[in-house]
DNA sequence: CACCCTAAGTATCAATTAGAAACCAGGTAT
DNA sequence: ATACCTGGTTTCTAATTGATACTTAGGGTG
């Protein structure tokens, strides 16, 4: 595992990679490109389908997201304007790895709690 | 897309699945998590390796990683001392699409570069 | 006309968090 | 004695987040 075979490495730091990695360690990303998947969603929708998220984040990591070519933006002249965004083509490539990360978390959740429960109570043992 | 099969729900604010993606969407998780994945390291060596790390970071997320029981601690009597981290069986659940994100950062990373670079001029003639 | 509604944002400010740097323990080597 | 090793913790500052309020541009109602 310590081939550098490709030109840019996420553990170093001055690589773009980092940069790359660093947008999409990102919870509100994450769950936008997710809930990005099936389709278009609008500015409201996501607000609402994504909870708490305030709007400050959403615009925010939308923008991030749109800047960085993954996620694309249009805006029709309705009243009140409509804004849908929705996965460009490089987006939709990372959608299979992003649904799997947040797979992960709901099929692990509950050993993830236990161990959580486990740590601490021991903790609390050893620390008089 | 929108079949809620799974008891938890990451879109939830309140579903713990939430806290766990949180914890996931973290650049250091995953830099530490991926750099784990080929075997036991210890500290130092990981503070070598991921570049930038603070001590303090490193320290504090390898903490909430075993809290999580990710990863798992173990010191050796050793002078001075040994301290080594592993993935846990757990943990290794998660290699497979820690990697993948890593490596979709560093294929897709001129992309999104690229994407950035026109993004930022077109702003630029856009906005005088 | 005055008033309130919507969508999609900004602006503002307090609170949390990350990062930089110094310090510590406990032991070895010079 | 002094300096140095590992694996941390503490402290202080700078950046990020979250909560809340405001804005813009138009439309509907009384």
């Amino acid at each position: 595992m310590t081939q550098p075979n490709l030109a840019y490495d996420v553990f170093e730091d001055r690589c773009p990679a980092r940069l790359v990695l660093d947008r999409l360690a990102d919870k509100w990303a994450l769950l936008i490109l997710d809930r990005l998947k099936s389709g278009p969603v609008r500015f409201n929708t996501l607000r609402r389908d994504i909870k708490c998220i305030s709007q400050k984040m959403l615009a925010q990591t939308l923008r991030k997201l749109e800047r960085d070519g993954l996620v694309s933006r249009r805006a029709f002249p309705t009243v009140p304007v409509t804004v849908e965004y929705d996965l460009t083509p490089l987006g939709k490539t990372l959608t299979q790895t992003v649904a799997a990360l947040a797979h992960w978390a709901e099929k692990n959740m509950d050993a993830v709690l236990a161990c959580q429960t486990a740590y601490d109570s021991a903790a609390k043992v050893a620390e008089p």
